[in-house]
DNA sequence: GTAAATTGATATCGAGTCGATACTATCTCA
DNA sequence: TGAGATAGTATCGACTCGATATCAATTTAC
């Protein structure tokens, strides 16, 4: 079947639709657009070497000027809280406030989502993310720009002792939940492998 | 793995921001947006009862007064054109024009998606696609809008003779070209099971 | 140690998206 | 035949998004 591949896509593309019409759903009712709701859905993921607009503008493909008015706008709302780094003042931070916290919580984006994966297998689920998160990386590779994921599929992270991780590039500790965050500068584990799992 | 639906709808996220980006790149060269080219290769997929303003409306999400616009700037550029059909006079239906298939051919678009996937098995491309149609028809479902699919997994769909198809539920016959095509109206078959394949 | 280049961010502008609303034309069906 | 439903278009305003320019802080080169 030499068309597989793009079934999938086309899959990808129709999911990729339902959903982002879903985020305008519910984006309408706060007067928020889709990117909005991105943003705070990646800030909500980000960690700490990664909550700051270039990172933003890098997850979504966007110019860091696109990406400024975006905030701007967010700011506003106060639903995001900006904040100077404290080692290189060009930096600004970037985190939800409690309010966007909350609009998240309440938005109950993910509902359908959730509600329509329930069915599906553990195994069957793992083979889906190990595959697609193969091709993910692969794509990320070939596009050239950041490679966004977690630690645990990341090169550079280590485990010190029973609950202490470190970050060898950026040469910090890390907590096991900081491990679970998305991170710009991801660099994946055994490259292209179908491997252990 | 409680939160393993999640990391697939993470990974997904990210493949779509890939895609949209990509599809931009494209787009910017021809002087057109995003939803441009999404119209463009809806319409290269869909079948002769989907290839209408309101099916691409409910392909993409978008109201049909928005996606209007969209067609009046493709016609413009000569890449779609627009005739009457024969027999409700409301009805206008779509097709690319030879210079948007060329277009689409040469934009090389899915370069990047072909790539990527190449290393992949064809059992777990299957598995894959498999997995993520169920979840897509339950959300079409749960979402409530049209469901688009092609006639493989479609209930209306069957087979006359050797290369004879039917469609029971437009009363017409189906090349076996057809029946790969995107039709708006699909129900699945066999819904949400893991079944055959 | 200073000038040049780089990097992170913001401001402005114009084409275009997108939803809301209103409107026309056609079809359905009672 | 007339009321309601359906397919599509037109208009308006808020907003996106890329291009470009600008500014400030940091890094690199010499």
């Amino acid at each position: 079947m030499l068309k597989d591949p793009l079934t999938l896509l086309g899959i990808l593309d129709r999911l990729a639709n339902l959903l982002r019409s879903d985020m305008r759903r519910v984006g309408g009712e706060s007067g928020l657009q889709v990117v909005h709701l991105q943003a705070m859905i990646y800030l909500a993921q980000a960690n700490r070497f990664s909550n700051t607009p270039q990172a933003l503008a890098e997850y979504l493909g966007l110019t860091k000027g696109t990406v400024s008015q975006s905030l701007l706008l967010l700011d506003r709302n106060n639903l995001i809280e900006r904040y100077q780094d404290g080692e290189d003042r060009r930096i600004v931070r970037l985190r939800l406030s409690s309010e966007g916290e909350e609009m998240l919580r309440v938005s109950g984006l993910h509902e359908l989502w959730r509600s329509s994966t329930r069915d599906l297998s553990a195994n069957r689920i793992r083979t889906v993310v190990s595959a697609l998160r193969d091709t993910l990386f692969r794509i990320q590779d070939e596009a050239g720009g950041s490679n966004f994921g977690t630690c645990e599929t990341c090169i550079h992270w280590s485990r010190r002792s029973a609950r202490a991780y470190h970050c060898e590039w950026y040469g910090e500790r890390l907590s096991i939940s900081e491990s679970r965050e998305l991170c710009r500068t991801h660099v994946p584990r055994s490259t292209y492998l179908p491997e252990d799992r």
